[in-house]
DNA sequence: ATGCCTTTCCCAGAAAGA
């Protein structure tokens, strides 16, 4: 089974691109987020007549996750569902979908920015990441076959930055922002994309469009695939497809994939 | 210290992203 990822960064203005790399990538389930599109506005059409199934919850010109798979999609769970949690810090934005596809939980997962450490979105970041983390002891065990992939606004390592000092002191870098990430791995989850490239440097998912960020290899990886030991044993390879970031209109995430043996 | 670039709102320029 091959699942993917990607911040697509408005499917209005993508959409194009997304279906053009559905053609050829063919992912089994893919989890998209910032669709930044309402629910009656979301083109399932597109999508099915590429043979996917969708879900999507948007909010609107913000935010907006959705899971597209061909290889059924049941069960579709809108937000954190689950009984006796804090109050969500951002409650009513669209950020979190679930639904169980070729027997995999699947959850498509768009982690808050924080904009400025120590800011009020910073601190309500790490209040949302702890409360991912509840939600998921809340509603499953880490022997499930889950996934829970996204744009976590995190890099997990310096590894996972082009310079950690030009980053030092902003957000995604910070130890609180990590150790909430190490929070996840320590309830049972593992970054499917170090399984296949451990301790390679490099290697990134998000460059800012200014000042040719790409092309000069400054990026940053914080878009990722987590998953629960049943289907680490399963991870067989994995890619970030930069050539998806390339050419006209691209997204500035480039998707991530992992294929899981049969 | 700020803009760089892109997208949204919708038509002017602010907000947000990371």
């Amino acid at each position: 089974m091959r699942i993917a990822t990607w911040n697509v960064n408005s499917l209005r203005a993508r959409l194009p691109r997304v279906e053009e790399w559905l053609a050829y990538a063919a992912p089994d389930v893919c989890c998209l987020q910032e669709t930044k599109l309402a629910d009656d506005r979301f083109p399932a059409l597109a999508f099915e007549a590429l043979g996917y199934s969708c879900a999507h919850h948007g909010q609107g010109q913000w935010n907006g996750v959705a899971i597209l798979s061909r290889v059924g999609l049941d069960d579709v769970g809108v937000g954190f569902e689950a009984e006796g949690l804090p109050v969500d810090p951002y409650e009513g934005d669209a950020r979190v979908l679930a639904a169980t596809c070729g027997g995999v939980r699947v959850v498509s997962v768009y982690v808050p920015n924080g904009r400025e450490v120590g800011s009020d979105f910073y601190e309500r970041k790490l209040a949302w990441l702890a409360r991912l983390r509840d939600w998921l002891d809340a509603a499953y065990r880490p022997g499930d076959e889950l996934v829970v992939a996204g744009d976590f606004n995190v890099a997990p390592t310096d590894r996972d930055v082009w310079d950690p000092a030009a980053y030092a002191g902003a957000t995604h870098v910070t130890e609180p922002e990590r150790a909430a990430l190490r929070a996840l791995e320590a309830w049972g989850l593992t970054d499917a994309f170090r399984i296949v490239y451990p301790e390679v440097p490099g290697l990134f998912t998000y460059w800012d469009y200014r000042g040719g960020d790409f092309h000069q290899h400054r990026g940053m990886r914080i878009d990722l695939v987590l998953v629960t030991e049943p289907l680490a044993r399963r991870v067989r390879w994995a890619l970030v497809d930069r050539n998806a970031r390339k050419g006209k209109q691209p997204s500035d995430h480039a998707p991530v994939i992992v294929d899981l043996d049969d």
